[in-house]
This record gives C-alpha cells, sequence and structure tokens, in this order.
DNA sequence: AAGGTGCGGTTGTCTTGGACAAATGTTTGA
DNA sequence: TCAAACATTTGTCCAAGACAACCGCACCTT
C-alpha cells in the first residue's frame, strides 16, 4: 500500500515493506523498534532521552514517526557500551562519538596476571577457539579439577570481565569464553562424580541473577568433596528454592551473586528466605557481590572464596555425620 | 535497564522488593513487565487488550501500576499458545480458561508420548535426579546422540515445557531438567567432536531469547555431522553477531528462538541480521517460533526441524566444497 | 581516617488515550 | 472458481506527565 515509506520497520504489523525498503538507497535509517533491538535501550529510554537531552535527535518518516539515522544508531551504541561499564548517561551523552570511543579505550594500566593465564587472554583475543580449548583441556588436566577451578578458572573470570570492562573485549568474545569454560566445567563435573554422599546441596541463584559460572564453579568444587549437588541452574524465585529444597530434601541451599547483582537485594532476599527455609537447612552465600557485604545475616553462611567451601563441607558433616 | 531481567519487576529502577517480595504470601502476582517476560506479550499489547477487550483486568498496586493474579496470567499464557498456533485474539480472549486448554489440546490421544518419555517425565515428577541421570544416559547411549536429540530431547522438552503450562510441573522441576540435559549434551558434544571440518557454524540467539537448550540441540546435530560449532551462548545483540561471523571467518550463523519469542522480533530481526552479513556467509533459523512464521524470509533458511540439518549441512558442502 | 546517615539530583519505567497501517476476513464481480 | 475490492481486526507508535529507586555527595559520628 504504502509507496515512499522508506524506514525498515521493526514492527510486526507494518514490516511488509521492510525487505523492499532496506534494499533502497538510503537505507541506514532504522525505526525505533530496531533501534531497540541494536542497542538494547528500550523504546521509552530512547524517548525519554530524546526529551531530556535533546539526544538522539531522530528525523521523522512521513507518518511522524521516528527513524534513526546511522550515524546516531553509532552514538548510542557508544553510549550504551559506555553505561554497562558503570558510566551515566547524563555525563557522557553530551560527548562526540570520537570522545565516547576515546574513553573506551583501555587507560593504560595494564593489570598483572600469570603468564599462563595471559596466554589464555591472547588467545580469545586472536578467536583461536581450538587452540583455546586445547590449552584449558591442558590445565585442567594438569591441575585437576579443583585447583583449575580455584587458580585459573577464578582469576580468568574477572580478568576477562576486566578486559571487557576497558573495552578490550568485545561482547561475543566474553560469550565464547563463556560457553567454553561452561562446556568444559560440566564436563569434569560429570566425571569427577562419584557416588552421592551427603551433604545433598542445592544450587541456584536469585531472579535477575542469569551468570552461571559462578555456580558451575561452586559445583566443580563440592563434587570433588564428594558431596551431591542438586543444579537447578539460574534465576530461581525463592519460593521455588523452598519448595526445591524440600522436595529434594536439601540439606544445604547455595547461592551465588555475580559483582552486578544489587548488595541490598542479595541482603533482603537471603534473609527472607533464611525465614522461609526450614531451620535445619543450612543457607551459604558467594559471589564477589556477597564478599563485598559488610555486616553478617543471621543464620546464613557467606562464602568468601572457592577454597572455603572443604572445610565448609567437612564441618558439615562433622556436625551432621557422614550421613 | 537490561532486558533480561527475571525478577517481578522488569525495571532495573524498581526491582528492590522482587526478591523478598516474591517470599511473601499473596505474591503470585506480577507487574506489567514481568508478565511480558513471561507471556511474550508486549507491553503495549497488554494495555490495548485490557483497553478493547476487558481482559485482562488486573489489580493496581498503592501506586496505581497494574498487577496480575497468576490466573489471569493463566489464561493470557493459554490465549498465546492458540494465537501461535492460528488463532485470533478477538475470537477466544473471551472463553474460560478450561475451555482454552480444551481448544489446546489435540482432540484425540495425539498427546501421548512414548513409554520411554513418559517414564522420564515421572522421574521428574519424583525428584529422583540420581534415576534420571542414569535413565537419560542410558537413552543417549542406547540411541545414539543424534537420535537422542531429535526424538527424545526434542519431544521431552515440549512434554515438560507442556506440563508446565498446564501447571502439572514446578518451576523448579523444569530447571532441574534443563540443567540435567544441558550437562548431557555439553557432555556428549566434546565427545563427538570429530576434527574440524567446513561448515564453520556460528551459534547464538537475539537479546531477550535466553534459552540455550535449543542451540545445545542443535549444535549437537551439527556436530555429529562433522561441521565446526563456534557456540556463543545465548542474547548476542546483533552488531555482536556481524563482528564475530567475520572474525571467526564463520561460514554458517544460526540463530534459536523458543515459542516465546514474538515472531515479528524474529522477522525483522533476521531481515536486519542478513542485509549487515555478508552475502557469502548464510543464515539459518530454527526454533519453534520460526517454525510458526508463514513468509520465507529473502536470504534465511528456516530449519523446520532439527532432522533436516544433516541435509543442510550436506547442501552446503555440495555447493561450497569440502574444504 | 573509617563508617554510617541524610539529601537532592538523576534516571528509567509506568501511566493514559488517541491515531493509523498492515494483516486478516468477507463480499462482490467476472 | 478465482481474484479484486471492501470491511474488520489488531498491534505499534506517539505524547507528556508522574514518581520511585538509584547515585554521588556532604555531613556527622566514632
Amino acid at each position: 500500500m504504502e509507496k515512499t515509506d522508506t524506514s525498515s520497520r521493526n514492527s510486526g504489523l507494518r514490516q511488509a515493506s521492510a525487505v523492499s525498503a532496506a534494499v533502497l538507497p538510503a537505507e541506514s535509517m532504522l525505526s525505533i523498534s530496531a533501534v531497540e533491538r541494536d542497542t538494547g535501550l528500550s523504546k521509552d529510554v530512547l524517548r525519554m532521552w530524546e526529551r531530556r537531552y535533546r539526544f538522539p535527535s531522530p528525523l521523522r518518516d512521513k507518518h511522524g514517526e521516528r527513524i534513526y539515522p546511522h550515524d546516531q544508531i553509532a552514538k548510542l551504541r557508544a553510549v550504551k557500551r559506555l553505561m554497562d561499564r558503570g558510566y551515566r548517561p547524563g555525563k557522557i551523552i553530551g560527548l562526540h562519538l570520537d570522545d565516547l570511543n576515546a574513553l573506551g579505550t583501555a587507560p593504560a594500566g595494564a593489570l598483572e596476571h600469570s603468564t599462563e593465564i595471559q596466554e589464555v587472554l591472547s588467545l580469545i583475543r586472536g578467536h583461536q577457539l581450538q587452540e583455546l580449548r586445547q590449552r584449558l583441556n591442558q590445565m585442567l588436566m594438569k591441575q585437576g579439577l579443583l585447583r583449575f577451578v580455584v587458580e585459573t578458572v577464578a582469576p580468568l573470570t574477572t580478568a576477562v570481565g576486566e578486559a571487557w570492562v576497558r573495552g578490550e573485549f568485545a561482547v561475543f568474545e566474553e560469550h565464547l569464553y563463556t560457553e567454553q569454560i561452561q562446556g568444559l566445567l560440566r564436563n569434569a563435573i560429570t566425571s569427577a562424580q562419584a557416588h552421592s554422599t551427603a551433604p545433598r546441596v542445592l544450587l541456584t541463584s536469585f531472579p535477575t541473577e542469569p551468570h552461571n559460572l559462578g555456580l558451575l564453579m561452586v559445583e566443580a568444587a563440592l563434587v570433588v568433596e564428594g558431596a551431591t549437588c542438586i543444579p537447578l541452574g539460574t534465576e530461581t524465585p525463592a519460593p521455588e528454592i523452598v519448595r526445591a529444597a524440600s522436595a529434594h530434601r536439601a540439606d544445604i541451599v547455595a547461592l551465588s551473586f555475580s559483582a552486578a547483582f544489587p548488595e541490598r537485594l542479595a541482603a533482603s532476599g537471603l534473609r527472607d528466605l533464611r525465614l522461609a527455609l526450614p531451620r535445619n537447612v543450612e543457607l551459604w552465600a558467594g559471589g564477589s557481590c556477597v564478599r563485598r557485604l559488610r555486616k553478617a545475616i543471621e543464620g546464613v553462611a557467606l562464602v568468601r572464596s572457592l577454597d572455603q567451601l572443604g572445610s565448609m563441607v567437612a564441618d558439615w558433616r562433622a556436625v551432621h555425620g557422614p550421613g
């Protein structure tokens, strides 16, 4: 119907012209939905920024709907990337694209890691998937699962995270690393699984906490100790955790919190969960978020480092018997 | 801020009470963002239906914001499920939940699963983790990876999803199942990995699509065929997919879409990604969302079932040569 | 110096109701 | 029987306003 629609629209009902439109010449223009997809900024945010900061300032198609030129989209992407690293929009949205990219570039302060970790980092950077797999596997074999987790995976994950924050790693490079480690750990966990003994540990995280690596590291450490793990994956609502603990007769519920998780939420969530769980079920919490918590929480054991887990399991067995 | 939020609220800034609220008694009420995530119906659609059809009719919190009781959410899910099968909202939105479910249920015993699948379902229901692991492993060994994925994992995952929709499975039971299958598949994929051959396939999903099982099934099927997989995990923004494809010299980019993923987003996202990728890189899309798409998308191969993958890889090799 | 506590500015999501294009369904005409 | 024209259904976009949760900062206490 429409003859001069030039936008490559995202909207479902209006997408008929998207293909043809996109073939037309000046088509680095996107609709608000497309920009939402590409940048990760919601439509509401895009409109709000326009109102508040006068940026972005999209053109309008003949029907009055926003169309974003590619240069504005590029700037939006740059702003989003910086925001993910902790910058606040009001501070940076006025800057030029070049300045934004300059901000992203690492300031210089290279952190010190062991040579082995440096090597792995450069394999990721070089997109050498095959070699990366081999190298990690080799390290696992040499160190054994527990040392591998504590001395290699944990610092490596931190290093990757920091490199990403500094803009040295692309999103997809971090994704690839996570995926490789996950495969490796899951594999090792299966192999290391002995016949089940007490304690029975339920592993998961709260909603809004999608990071699985921490949980896998804990599972690996626990499996090495001969404990029985009941992994629920990430983001289990608190009432479900309670039901699962009862259904699986868990002795311990262990939760993982990444650095990005808000401290307040962690603390209040743990307190409430503690109240909802039977008294004889222990509640353990670990991860970089928890490590920062100042106050202890009544009835919650804080796991401040992975190599603590062994003695915590031993303590549990000393109190409750070998099961 | 993040779109992958799964708390009872989507909004980053207002999530303070999310975890604790979930523990409190009367909290099967969800915010509009949470319902959007759960049902796959956008906020705009939820508000529009309320205006037009008088359903849903959420309560309001003390601040005047919508809160949806769980029974309305159940009905919304049922309606969405039927819409995915081609029903139109206006026709069915007035019906009762029971009638909706009756509509959805296949008339005869088409819903019957093989005895083996029934057995696995009952192991999940009975929380027999050990036995579940053994049984699945046994089936994998007996059937081989490819048949296991196509004949067991795929229907089993559908069955678990349907049971969850009908309220027969708890959230944590579905989580546990997912986690077990993930471990199993990752393990098998590692074992089945031969030396790498063409094509090189980049595997991932779009943002807001967090389901990993589909990707793992595809990876398993591809590894069996001797293809080289570059798994990026879930939720990679489109520009990152393009960068990753170039960095890893991918021949094919394969995306997975679960049933909950909005069709229009899938279609427009695929179109835009197609335009952004070099012409010599193929784009494949699979998953139950894509299976429903009526129109083909120019330059995108739709994978309608897992056992197609073998011949698709063969076709690719026929065109591009083995090397 | 270290560790709270309180305050104001910043920021994202929610609200309402109106408008309209595209998809689907129905009738008409050859 | 098929296709074109019309009618209905349906989802997305728009605008401006409201407000709660967050942030950084200053202040105060120990």
